[in-house]
RNA sequence: GGGCGAUUAGCUCAGUUGGCUAGAGCAUCUGGUUUACACCCAGGGGGUCGUAGGUUCGAAUCCUACAUCGCCCACCA
């Protein structure tokens, strides 16, 4: 009675659908004694992002949690904001200001920053809008920003706890440096890249030993062995002198475990200001530093003639000037990992500095009797259980990089981010630790007092992200309703970064997890499995260009479909059209329904009592029954795909090839094709909630679909004989399907046909309509047994006989062929089967299920190879 | 060096505590103006489940080894 376009155009749609959930405040949960809360904390973006394929992913996962959990009636929250990204956005920044050529250190602190703010402000908004486009469903009210003023009261107040718990402290330690960067960088933001690099075997005094970086000889303070290397037993706690390009100099000769005595010559030089190993045999040993590289990776100025040189720069002419005092072996090619910044791919250069710490191995934590560190108690929480990680060979994962943590570089030379919150009095040296800005010095209160320049690592913040974001900490009612948050959604390829160090801080600073769940997906590829990367476009897919061109739902589908948590997917064009096609066979599903229901009816709540009218009806019910019982399980168990995948196969292969068509004849029923459209939009509206929306509202419901109840299973809609009856007519109408083709009987003629059908005479009868319709026969004869018929196709289906008296398109020595390889097929099924039933341990220890489930197919397949010979006999 | 994952139809992937003659989508082939949908319908072909052993009544699924690809961690100057 009423239509609808004949095709869904998501593009007409979705931005009024959206603004109007947004509008309506169902994004906004209430906190409501009476109702549990479920909550995701959305993983903030980058301010300096645009949408990619991993927020998209990330967005449609976790969308599908939130409303799936927000139709059976939680409080559902899930908080949006964005991540300041530290060195990322000022990165970013620097180079966007350096096309105009202007230099942040020429502009100055407040300056730069000001420009930074200008910048995200805009970029913010950007990605805002883009969260929209793929239909979030979060709240906004909520939103939050890690350098907001909450926020940065939530970072002061930890790092001033962990400072008086004597968990934060200040050293001079080796750390990753970027000289680009000029920062620090922790141990996991830093990447390796194989390159070909020279190995030069160098003159040493009484040594000969092989190094990568010359230049760093000028940093040299000792020589290390193997403290079992017969070779160098007798020189060890000897001092000797070098000789050097800038002269002789004084090295001591230690033992060591580290040094492989396998590699090079087995005596290692030992620059311990800039090599890790090299900073830890100095550390075991009492060997004096040596600083020559300065944080622009340049030679500083105790290297005579190379000073201001870079580590590049001085490694061509040291080696030139060493090779001119015949200092220099020989140079072998040498494959290298090489250390670089994983923002900006530059070599990092490991130097001795003064930074911010946090002790992981501190124990501080009151756990029963005795104090654990805040690593242990990070590793407790997962291995107890009280954190679930999916899947869970993560769990492995974790623990491993948890057990291998070293202490935590915080401090940052950039400007960008949550300044340090420490101040020093310059009159008397104090350091003061708080909260808010101090006024003056509390021990002399001289009034002289800086902060410190460093800013906190962009980690440190996001740490906090599930209960800063909720208020912390004041004691807010949101944060205490809301947290713990119930699922952490992200990416596996963070899991250190970022899941990890919630864990650390929400353990410690609430002492209480983050989140229950943990759920990681995996990342998106290329068709050809390649990672896809922004520089090469070819490779790269665009989420908005693909929302443009086939809609938000059906984007969210080749997410949510085909995809298993933790494992990488493909992802291309083809797969997301596939599943516009999908939504479009649904769109019509629901346009069928609407040509064929009275608006009055369309008001009127389904009720089985009246509505029911036939087996069909009972057979689409039941099966919509088993698929709400499936899908719900499945969702419960983070099992999208599994879920989706049996919504898709339900609404396409049952509801729309067998109900739809069923409805076309004598079994229309407009109440049940409508309840069953209804549950299914209710089903899927978590996976694609724009176009079901659209449809819910064209289906005169007052009330929004993303407000509705999820649906239940309702055991007084099984009906399962009723299904085993109405299986037994699509297997009829199948087999005659394919004997019409298999008989290159042209589509339109109709054929006529013989069946003998036993008990299911009536039953056939009653289906007599749609089968002579969709089996397209023209005069059907039902009996219960009789005679074989000749020139006819003959087919077994269970018990049933089937004849197609095909008469001049019977070819005898076809059929013959046809009959004798199904009867050879069912011989050697019958063989398995009987061999299987013959066999005691198999009947003596298999579930009682499986083995009634072979007899009778033992039972069938034996009656349908008499069938076929007494058949094969006549012709 | 240590760990993890993958290996199933031409392609992309499902396959839950072992239990239908191993499934889907795409592609392909044969047909098609059916009461919504060609973004569709009906039907067909196509797989020794990476290899070799083992456990079991029964293995794609569990165990062992190997192979290939990929990822993570550690790291050598």
């Amino acid at each position: 009675m009423k239509e609808i376009a004949k095709a869904y155009t998501p593009q007409k749609y979705e931005n009024s659908i959206y603004k109007k959930w947004e509008d309506s405040g169902v994004f906004t949960p209430e906190i409501d004694p009476n109702k549990k809360s479920f909550t995701i904390s959305m993983p903030p973006p980058n301010a300096t992002v645009t949408l990619h394929l991993g927020h998209a992913t990330m967005l449609a996962i976790e969308d599908l949690m939130i409303r799936y959990k927000r139709m059976q009636g939680f409080s559902a929250l899930w908080l949006p904001g964005t991540d300041h990204a530290a060195i990322a956005t000022q990165n970013r920044v620097e180079k966007n200001l350096a096309e105009k050529g202007i230099d942040r250190h020429k502009l100055g602190r407040k300056k730069f920053l000001e420009e930074v703010g200008k910048f995200v402000e805009k970029s913010r908004d950007t990605i805002r809008k883009q969260i929209r486009k793929m239909g979030s469903s979060c709240d906004w009210s909520r939103e939050r920003f890690t350098l907001d003023e909450g926020l940065t009261k939530a970072v002061r107040e930890v790092f001033t706890r962990m400072y008086n718990d004597d968990l934060i402290y200040k050293g001079d330690r080796i750390v990753n440096w970027c000289p680009r960067c000029e920062s620090t960088l922790a141990d996991d933001e830093v990447e390796y890249k194989e390159k070909q690099e020279k190995l030069y075997w160098i003159k040493y005094g009484p040594f000969t030993l092989a190094t990568t970086r010359p230049e760093t000889k000028l940093g040299d303070t000792a020589v290390a062995v193997h403290p079992d290397d017969e070779r160098y037993k007798d020189m060890v706690g000897k001092k000797y002198m070098i000789p050097g390009v800038l002269g002789e100099f004084e090295v001591i000769v230690v033992a060591d475990k580290e040094v492989d005595p396998q590699f090079g010559s087995g005596a290692i030089k030992v620059t311990p200001a800039h090599s890790f190993t090299d900073f830890e045999i100095a550390e075991r040993h009492n060997i004096p530093l040596k600083s020559v590289i300065n944080e622009q990776g340049k030679m500083m100025d105790n290297c005579g003639k190379y000073a201001g040189m870079t580590t590049e720069e001085c490694r061509k002419e040291i080696v030139k000037d060493m090779d001119k005092m015949g200092l220099i072996e020989k140079i072998e090619d040498f494959t290298h990992n090489l250390s670089v910044c994983y923002r900006c791919k530059t070599a990092v250069e490991p130097l001795v500095s003064k930074q911010w710490f946090i002790a992981v191995d501190k124990p501080v934590i009151q756990d029963g009797d005795k104090k654990i560190s805040i690593k242990e108690k990070a590793l407790k929480v997962v291995r107890e259980g009280d954190i679930k990680i999916v899947p869970d060979r993560f769990n492995k994962t974790y623990s491993h990089w948890m057990e291998n943590l070293h202490d935590w570089c915080i401090s940052r030379q950039i400007w960008y981010g949550h300044q340090i919150p420490v101040w020093y009095c310059r009159d008397c040296n104090e350091e003061i630790v708080q909260t808010d800005d101090p006024e003056s010095c509390r021990k002399c209160k001289s009034k002289n007092i800086k902060q410190d320049l460093d800013t906190l690592d962009t980690w440190f913040s996001s740490g906090l992200w599930t209960f800063s974001t909720l208020g912390w900490p004041k004691k807010t009612e949101d944060l205490k309703y809301f947290h713990p948050t119930a699922v952490m959604e992200t990416g596996y390829d963070i899991l250190f970064f970022w899941i990890a160090r919630m864990i650390i801080m929400t353990t410690y600073a609430l002492n209480e997890i983050p989140f229950e769940t943990v759920y990681l997906h995996g990342l998106i590829r290329t068709r050809s499995g390649k990672k896809m990367s922004k520089s090469d476009p070819s490779t790269c897919i665009d989420p908005l260009e693909m929302i443009d061109k086939y809609g938000t739902d059906a984007l969210r589908l080749s997410f949510l479909i085909g995809s298993t948590p933790g494992n990488d997917m493909r992802l291309y064009e083809e797969k997301i059209a596939g599943y516009r096609n999908f939504v479009n066979k649904i769109w019509n599903a629901a346009r069928f329904s609407l040509m064929n229901i009275k608006e009055e009816n369309l008001d009127e709540v389904f009720d089985p009592k009246r509505h029911i009218n036939s087996r069909a009806d009972k057979w689409i019910l039941t099966k919509l029954q088993y698929l709400v019982k499936d899908v719900t399980k499945d969702i419960e168990k983070f099992r999208f795909s599994d879920a989706g995948t049996k919504i898709y196969n339900f609404t396409w292969s049952e509801y729309c090839d067998w109900y739809v068509e069923l409805s076309k004849g004598q079994h229309l029923n407009p109440h049940v094709l409508v309840h069953v459209l209804k549950s299914v939009l209710r089903l899927l509206h978590p996976f694609v909630p724009f176009f079901t929306e659209v449809l819910w509202e064209n289906l005169h419901e007052k009330k929004m679909l993303i407000e509705e109840t999820w649906p239940e299973y309702d055991k007084s809609l099984v009906f399962v004989k009723e299904v085993e009856e109405m299986e037994l007519l699509h297997q009829i109408i199948s087999d005659i399907r394919k004997m019409r083709a298999n008989y290159g009987v042209e589509p339109a003629k109709k054929i006529h046909a013989v069946i003998y059908a036993g008990k299911y005479k009536d039953f056939l009868e009653e289906k007599r309509e749609p089968l002579t319709r969709m089996a397209r026969l023209e005069n059907l004869e039902i009996f219960d047994k009789g005679e074989k018929i000749e020139k006819a196709v003959c087919l077994f289906v269970g018990d049933l006989e089937i004849y197609l008296p095909l008469h001049e398109l019977v070819d005898i020595e076809k059929e013959q062929k046809r009959l004798e390889k199904e009867l050879e097929n069912l011989v050697q099924f019958e063989k398995t089967l009987s061999s299987k039933l013959q066999n005691k341990k198999f009947v003596q220890n298999a579930p009682e299920d499986v083995v009634e489930k072979e007899k009778k197919r033992l039972k069938e397949t034996r009656s349908g190879i008499k069938k076929i010979e007494e058949k094969l006999s006549e012709l």
